[in-house]
DNA sequence: TATTTTTGCTTGCACTTTGCAAGTACAAAT
DNA sequence: ATTTGTACTTGCAAAGTGCAAGCAAAAATA
């Protein structure tokens, strides 16, 4: 199914048009800070999403270059998720919605310990994450 | 329809839950930047959203504490949407969006040289944007 | 070597959401 | 008194979602 239409040429509709919706940016995460990679992974991550939308979101991920599929070096049967440049520099607005969220709702106290460390050097913790990430890339 | 079934505890799903689709933000973004505030405003922007959309979007919303209705002051016909302290909250996530689509995607010469403008202050960027949206809520 | 389990999906189907068009009710303008 | 503007609601077809089951290749186990 090609989303060919571009409704504007605003930055915020481009965005909305690539990752808007309740799943993409949840598998985001989980390559960003839960290092989970593998399709059996996401599956198991705590929101419970279904196999055949993950395999959707996966697919559109891919196509728009935030995420890549590899041979996972483990096994042949595995595939490797990554997230590509594009995907690492959805690394700020990660942060934010964190924040933003930490602000509004309630989340676990280990949680909102990291976070406030994460307040403390909110540059030094995205170059350092992102770092990290680019590392496991190759 | 009370969407009251919380996937996990896990601040960027809880986000999701509020404003993860394709067109909440855009409504956002049009109370934050172009400061459009009456339902004909949002029906009249580039993405063309359909009508019972907007409805549904503006109701999810406000029951979430990001909007608020209210008269409008120039007539009784018109209703007033404005953002909230949780709403106005979204400045910096909506900034990070911007900065990250600037990087990917095609965007018009005017936007680009206004999100250089942010770059070279963010934060005095975000609050001065702040205080005038506190300003204009009452 | 044969069988079972793991892994990454696809398929079928009921249910929900979306998007378009049309309609409605009240306020304001003509 | 009639038309226009504003904020919605309603009907309906099409698309998307979510659950369960199925499937094929690889890996582990017997």
């Amino acid at each position: 199914m090609p989303d060919n239409k571009k409704r504007s040429d605003c930055p915020i509709s481009s965005s909305l048009e690539v990752w808007g919706d309740k799943w993409s940016l949840l598998i985001v995460r989980d390559l960003m800070f839960a290092k989970q990679c593998t399709y059996g992974d996401f599956l198991k991550s705590a929101e419970k999403i279904a196999t055949n939308i993950l395999a959707s979101r996966l697919q559109t991920l891919e196509e728009n270059g935030i995420i890549t599929k590899s041979d996972h070096p483990d096994s042949k049967a595995k595939v490797l998720y990554q997230l590509t440049q594009k995907g690492i520099d959805l690394l700020p607005l990660m942060v934010e919605i964190n924040l933003w969220a930490e602000k509004y709702y309630d989340l676990p106290a280990d949680r909102k310990a990291s976070l406030n460390e994460v307040k403390k050097d909110k540059e030094g913790f995205i170059k350092k994450t992102a770092r990290e990430l680019k590392k496991s890339s190759y």
